[in-house]
DNA sequence: TGACTCATGTCAGAAGTCTGACATACGGTT
DNA sequence: AACCGTATGTCAGACTTCTGACATGAGTCA
């Protein structure tokens, strides 16, 4: 019991949720004023980048299920900002599209988020952050081997 | 428009934002047969290694508002996992303490918690691993800085 | 052709978290 | 002492996301 607990100072973990979460945050501050939420600001993203993503696509890029994109992507149907064929022309999935609605308004929100990212980045060098992707890259590879293969059974 | 969105394949918010939900789903998996979400046992590893805490303490911890935290603190109060005094000593605050149950109920979650982040950290050496953690100590310190006093004002 | 598996879109309900608001208590200032 | 800004605990309502479930369609294989 000398290291029962985590010890959080020195956690990888929990310095890893901090910063996510300090990086939400400050996402949320500039994007609030926008009316936009970081899932909202993600899915336009998404699209404007790769047209033609299907909701379930959507979903796996913003890192929530197919059902909370489902419920997202219809309001923003509603308000205009995307646009989704009524019928599949293929299978079930519904490629989605931006509007120039949705364009205009991702404009300024990717302006906002980009100060973000410029800021998260102030302190780092072009070798540091180069270094930090890859850090990245690995603990998502990690984490997704033998994922809850073990649990799952 | 060269360059007019934020390239996700690159982008290191994409990348922390990616990796931080990687580590939240898998210890989602590892939690959840024991009933435990994530907050749930974040707070009782906090009140492990940090007795007393308060109700604000907890929450700026878990990162989540107080309020949140208050809903849960509640719960794990009625079900015996932790205890708070009735009145404050001083101000308002209560600090809370765990319950033998609740460190028993602790035990196994950091187990399980722990075998996530072994997994996690995995393909990086002990310098790899030192250099993530002052890298995200970096990214929590510039997003701190002047945090939304611009939009906020 | 038929059966099986997998992925998708969608609906409904539950759970978690958030914002807004209020009363209370401390600390420093006047 | 009185005031003001800050922090805390808490209640209430709304929003977001999740889990569970179902039907549909593609692909594989016998």
């Amino acid at each position: 019991m000398s290291q029962d607990g985590i010890d959080l100072e020195t956690s990888v973990g929990y310095l890893l949720k901090e910063a996510s979460s300090a990086l939400r945050a400050a996402m949320e501050a500039v994007l609030r004023p926008l009316g936009m939420t970081v899932t909202h600001y993600s899915c336009l993203e998404l699209l404007s980048q790769r047209p033609g993503l299907s909701n379930s696509e959507l979903a796996r890029g913003a890192f929530v299920t197919r059902q909370s994109m489902n419920v997202l992507l219809q309001a923003l149907e509603r308000d205009g900002y995307v646009t989704r064929p009524v019928e599949a022309r293929v299978g079930k999935v519904l490629p989605t599209q931006l509007t120039p609605r949705g364009r205009h308004s991702l404009e300024k929100a990717t302006a906002a988020v980009r100060s973000v990212e410029v800021r998260m980045l102030s302190g780092m060098t072009r070798e540091e952050q180069a270094a930090a992707s890859g850090m990245l890259r690995s603990i998502v590879q990690s984490l997704r081997t033998t994922e809850g293969s073990e649990q799952q059974g």
